[in-house]
RNA sequence: CGGGGCGUAGCUCAGCCUGGUAGAGCGCACGGUUCGGGACCGUGAGGCCGGAGGUUCAAAUCCUCUCGCCCCGACCA
């Protein structure tokens, strides 16, 4: 391709609503424009690296056994009241309706719309299992789209959907699906982890997220380098946290604390550290009200409450509610005496002091010196569980010793174990081997293609642009001509060009010939923005040194090399 | 949806407080000098100052309403 006839424009300053790296340095090398929030144009440049991507991840799915089709993206709304998700999804599905005043969303995901595929052709047991996968735009009308391609409304997803016969085989579907994620991932040189990461109320016994590591990342997570336990930090596990040793005492204490309400201001009144204080929340779930307790100086993670507790969703009581069901006001609910109408889940962390500070259930009253099993345990039941929220330098869940570490990523592919949610529902059933009708056993697995590009970049720039892992580089060459008007560099420039597609192309490799009439640093500034992998320049300068010179843009050795020795360099460069 | 901010040339922004004939840099076009890391000089094109109402002799500027965009938060198979 020759730059002067290609369509590529690059920016010296970046779009102002332009907030991440990635965002920015995509539209500084005219990858992406941006026609409404959270809506892009993939210019041709941008086009030609998620077309590589697509490519990597169709190769990798076929060589799992998936197999490729495509779904409408307009789909009926009947599909989803089926399933339940009409009403469920909210506003984040874009819901239109037809002239005839038919119902439809523009889909944000298709497990409806391949089990309904699958449950009119697949009849036995000896038909699965089925992987079926397509690379499609989706919309997801997200509240706060952001950073680009990384949380567009509109995207282009991988998903895959497996269909098995049991659990033994939607296990190994799974392990194929979470095999052949590593091999792409590890394709695009990305330097990713795996995590366990929450189903959410989908349900299901499995789940995990692909995570690219970049500061930028929009999800936390926790691992383990001595175990290498990983996971979503809303769903991360703690180990046991070291208790701190036992008060004395031969009964609760009731204290005096006027108008303390937080963790903070007890604490300093009673001269105890947080840590001492159990702090109690009154939560409001489907099941009525449930008091959890929490070491003071510690947050309660959401989403493991909502695990433990049950339930589509939670939230905390409001004062009323919080007075009505331990009889004090808000700010000084405490377990002791709490009444038994109200489930009492208490954290380990809570659950492992002695001789704790926590609410009376009476305005400006606390109880100190108490115990769980002499003051709480011995009038009502107390579970315990596991809903902190992990920080760093917490106990690793898994091994000891270990120490959770947090660091941020990119959620760029979720696999999750669907199970029979939805085949249940929508009855997509098959005969098995001893004639019996069965639910199928199903899983799903996402890739985001945008979402994927905008990682490499976060992870692989320098001050200067992009340095992109070479799999996903618009074109791997750029073939810099620094005189193209004149003699002998035009022809020579000619020639090398004609070379290098001829032998690069059957390699899957390709060349942008920038044979444009601009300024050499022009061509060097751009060169380095869109960040081609390998550069090779010919001027008066380099023919005079006997050839062209060849450069990784990763840095590294520059060499000028002579002309009929320049196709070996590259390739032999691109092959390192 | 709550809080904050911004809409002026293709891009980045100044002008607004204190109303008086719309500006700069980059980019673009033309001419000249340059030519290995975003050159320089000159000339020029390009704007319903997001939109609608209002106040005023006069509105980019003040007021009201709207639309769009960005950030923080809540939300998110």
């Amino acid at each position: 391709m020759r730059w002067s006839n290609y369509y590529l424009m690059t920016a010296r300053e970046a779009p102002r609503d332009a907030e991440v790296i990635s965002h920015q340095l995509m539209a500084r090398s005219g990858l992406v424009r941006r026609l409404a929030a959270g809506i892009y144009t993939m210019q041709p440049t941008g086009w030609r690296t998620l077309r590589k991507l697509m490519a990597i991840v169709r190769r990798r799915m076929e060589r799992a056994g998936a197999v490729e089709l495509s779904m409408p993206a307009i789909q009926p709304a009947e599909l989803w009241e089926e399933s339940g998700r009409w009403a469920r999804y909210g506003v984040e599905l874009l819901r239109m309706e037809d002239r005839h005043g038919r119902r439809f969303c523009f889909g944000p995901t298709h497990e409806e719309v391949v089990t309904d595929l699958v449950r009119r052709d697949v009849k036995s047991y000896r038909q699965l299992p089925i992987n079926l996968f397509q690379i499609q735009t989706k919309f997801r009308d997200e509240i706060r789209p952001r950073f680009g391609l990384m949380r567009g409304r509109e995207f282009l997803m991988k998903d895959a959907y497996s269909f098995d016969a049991d659990e033994e085989g939607l296990d190994r579907s799974y392990r194929s699906m979470h095999a052949a994620y590593s091999r792409i991932f590890e394709a695009c040189g990305l330097e990713y982890s795996v995590v366990e990461a929450d189903q959410g109320a989908i349900g299901g016994s499995s789940s995990h997220e692909f995570m690219v590591l970049a500061d930028t990342g929009e999800s936390a997570v926790a691992s383990c380098a001595a175990c290498g336990y990983g996971a979503n930090v809303e769903r991360a596990e703690v180990g046991e946290l070291p208790a701190p040793p036992a008060g004395r005492g031969e009964a609760p204490i009731e204290v005096s604390t006027p108008g303390t309400t937080t963790v903070a201001q007890v604490a300093e009144l009673l001269e105890v550290k947080p840590a001492q204080v159990v702090k109690t929340l009154i939560y409001e779930t489907d099941d009525g009200l449930a008091a959890v307790a929490i070491r003071g100086d510690r947050e309660v993670n959401e989403v493991k409450l909502l695990n433990v507790l049950g339930g589509l969703g939670l939230r905390l009581a409001t004062a009323g509610q919080v007075e009505a069901a331990t009889g004090g006001p808000l700010g000084f609910s405490g377990p002791v005496g709490l009444s038994a109408d109200v489930r009492l889940v208490a954290d380990r962390s809570a659950r492992a002091l002695a001789g704790f500070v926590c609410g009376a259930n009476r305005g400006d009253r606390h109880f100190a010196s108490v115990r769980w099993d002499r003051d709480v345990a011995s009038t009502r039941p107390v579970e315990r569980v596991d809903v902190v929220t992990a920080v760093h330098g917490d106990p690793c869940p898994r091994c000891s010793g270990g120490e959770l570490r947090l660091s941020r990523g990119i959620e760029v592919g979720h696999i999750f174990k669907l199970g029979t949610t939805y085949s249940e529902k929508m009855n997509c059933t098959f005969t098995d081997d001893g004639g019996r009708l069965r639910p199928m056993e199903m899983g799903c697995y996402g890739l985001g293609i945008g979402r994927t590009a905008a990682a490499a970049i976060e992870q692989g720039h320098d001050r200067n642009g992009i340095i992109w892992p070479k799999p996903l580089a618009p074109f791997t060459v750029v073939l810099c001509s620094l005189d193209p008007g004149a003699e002998p560099v035009r022809s020579a420039a000619d020639g090398l060009y004609g070379e290098l597609v001829d032998r690069l192309a059957p390699a899957g490799f390709d060349v942008l010939y920038d044979d444009r009439a601009e300024r050499p640093g022009v061509k060097f500034k751009d060169a380095d923005l869109v960040g081609f992998p390998v550069r090779v320049v010919v001027g008066a300068r380099s023919l005079a040194n006997g050839g062209a010179e060849v450069s990784n843009r990763s840095g590294g050795e520059r060499e000028v090399v002579a002309l009929d020795e320049v196709c070996e360099a590259v390739v032999g460069r691109l092959q390192r």
